[in-house]
DNA sequence: ATAGGGTTAG
């Protein structure tokens, strides 16, 4: 038995102690695991009785149909399926090669069906329309675009691509993936026939350019015409919307319409679900549902454990990582990933490095350049900054930009300039445009008076055009997401905003707060650094939330950058003084702020 | 005989 039927054994007897299934369960169960194990042996003794009755010779159908079958049974099957076509006394036909590179699309090689495309041609077969879809299945996975490109000529030059609904949806989910969504959507809208399925791709598309609203607003539109109907593929490409928008009130709509309409919440949704709860802040609502959840999978425990990450859950996100290994499912690096952050956030170090330590022994996962970057975090944040370095000069991985980077955060908070120096130098070597990097090395310089070493950054800031990322802050009202960039005054109610702004600083100086202006870096002086701070996107979207939801009812908001020092203490006196519960998720984890405090302990 | 859309972190 091979390794990966052996791990399907093993889940399957999980499976089998978790749920306490009844026998026909346990039957189907069994059937599905051995599935793959006989199957290639029963179409191997097939293919050794056509070679034994000479059918190879006679009967190219029931041989097509072999290749055919051994080519999907699985993707290492596939020289084997090769072979068969190599060896035939006659040239194989379209069918052979269709199923070759549909095996190959669907493989981890899909560059493999290109060549075979090819070979195709040189045969002087002439492809049909059943072989397109395949190829551009394979081409929409590459990453020289130029190839599907090639492939939509040879589809407009044969006549396809007017008249065949599943080349079309083919080519927009190609297009798509290729970033260039707006050819998708004009390729969706010349579509003769479109069915759920073009409708999946095209939001989907949307999903996968990271478009979120647009993919909202089409499945919208898809759900107002009478003539296609949403299936359990169109609800999960929108739940990956809410996700990453953080729109919880559309989220919980696509929830109540599962059950309503009797959706099979199946394994994919169900985990969609818990990583939208987990997302959007509600992280008990997830774990609800992830205990009544009958079909996990090493996903759906991967979800849930970085949703509990995020919430700054250490304990509990550590509880199941044990739990599922007393299922005897192994955490995968992502999970690993998950878990060392978790540690990160409520300064677990010492059970953190263990669990670095142990990576390649205990899970057979070797760490990645991503779990050395969850270590420093930890040790950095826990102002162990020495021993962070010494994880950088001892990885085995060259360091990037990202593992520096942590160091350098870490550097900033506990004021290590003569680190901090050394560390941006580093990480402008990997990456001269790094504006973080920058950033710091003039405020160093600024902090000691070295003048003219400021002026030389900032020239060549200037010169490079290195600009900070602007931070942008989503919240959702009334199932609509709005989005407030930092500075940005044309927004809705600009100036009801405003207001609400002022009385926010009104109420923020009678607390006796004053302004953490040593995070701006523009080289303004304290009061313009206080104006630059006010409006920081997330202070703009607490204020359109203040002024638009009704009193006491929560405030949610997704950043797209850590949140700031001074946004930090102003969000927790505004919980205070309007008494709100606000949540913010932003780059690294969720903040839940409360009368006036906020779950992370201010350590983030 | 065969087809298009399907989850995971930063």
């Amino acid at each position: 038995m091979c390794c990966a039927q052996q791990d399907m054994l093993r889940r399957f007897l999980v499976v089998r102690i978790c749920e306490n299934l009844d026998s026909k369960n346990v039957f189907i169960l069994k059937k599905r695991c051995f599935s793959s194990f006989s199957n290639i042996k029963h179409l191997k003794r097939i293919h050794a009785k056509y070679i034994r009755n000479g059918s190879i010779e006679e009967d190219i159908l029931a041989i097509g149909k072999l290749v055919a079958d051994i080519s999907i049974s699985s993707p290492s099957n596939l020289n084997y399926a090769r072979s068969i076509v190599a060896h035939l006394p006659y040239r194989p036909n379209v069918f052979m090669w269709n199923s070759l590179i549909r095996g190959y699309a669907q493989s981890a090689m899909p560059e493999e069906a290109i060549p075979l495309y090819c070979e195709m041609i040189k045969q002087g077969l002439l492809p049909n329309n059943y072989t397109f879809p395949f190829v551009l299945k394979a081409c929409a996975q590459l990453s020289p675009t130029y190839v599907g490109l090639v492939f939509h000529g040879t589809i407009i030059k044969r006549g396809f691509e007017d008249c065949d609904p599943f080349i079309q949806t083919s080519l927009v989910y190609f297009y798509a993936s290729c970033g260039f969504i707006d050819s998708a959507r004009q390729l969706f809208d010349r579509c003769s026939v479109r069915d759920t399925t073009s409708w999946n791709a095209l939001i989907k598309g949307y999903v996968k350019v990271g478009r979120y609203i647009d993919a909202i607003r089409v499945f919208r539109i898809m759900q107002d015409r009478r003539d296609v109907e949403v299936d359990e593929i169109t609800l999960l490409g929108v739940v990956l919307a809410c996700s990453q928008l953080g729109a919880l009130d559309m989220g919980r709509w696509v929830h109540t319409y599962i059950d309503k309409n009797h959706v099979n919440l199946n394994r994919n949704l169900g985990t969609a679900l818990i990583d939208m709860y987990a997302r959007c802040g509600c992280i008990d609502i997830a774990l609800d549902l992830f205990r009544r959840q009958s079909e996990k999978d090493v996903r759906t425990w991967s979800v849930m454990i970085g949703g509990l990450a995020a919430h700054g859950l250490a304990k509990e996100a550590l509880n199941l990582f044990f739990e599922m290994q007393q299922f005897r499912l192994s955490p995968d690096s992502v999970i690993l990933t998950h878990v060392l952050s978790a540690c990160s956030h409520a300064g677990m170090v010492t059970v953190g490095l263990k669990i670095l330590n142990e990576m390649s022994e205990v899970h057979n996962v070797e760490p990645k350049i991503e779990h050395y970057g969850c270590i420093v975090d930890l040790l950095g944040r826990a102002g162990h900054l020495e021993e962070a370095l010494d994880i950088i000069r001892r990885t085995p991985l060259k360091p990037d930009v990202v593992l520096w980077g942590a160091l350098l955060v870490a550097c900033r908070a506990y004021k290590n300039v003569e680190m901090g120096e050394t560390v941006a130098r580093e990480m402008l070597k990997l990456d001269p445009h790094h504006c973080g990097a920058h950033v710091f090395l003039s405020n160093v310089y600024a902090s000691t008076g070295r003048w003219d070493a400021v002026d030389q950054v900032r020239h060549s800031m200037k010169e490079q055009g290195i600009k900070k990322a602007p931070g942008s802050s989503l919240i959702e009202l009334d199932g609509d997401v709005y989005e407030f960039i930092a500075g940005d005054e044309r927004h809705p109610q600009s100036t009801q905003i405003n207001l609400m702004l002022d009385e926010i600083a009104r109420l923020m100086k009678l607390e006796g707060h004053v302004s953490a202006t040593r995070e701006v870096a523009l080289d303004i002086d304290d009061e313009e650094k206080e104006r630059a701070l006010y409006r920081h996107s997330e202070k703009l979207a607490v204020a359109f939330g203040l002024i638009n939801t009704r009193q006491g009812s929560p405030i949610r908001i997704v950043k797209n950058l850590r949140v700031c020092e001074d946004c930090h203490s102003v969000m927790k006196l505004i919980s205070k003084a309007f008494n709100r519960l606000i949540v913010i998720r932003d780059r690294s984890r969720f903040h839940h702020f409360k009368d006036g405090l906020c779950s992370c302990r201010d350590y983030w």
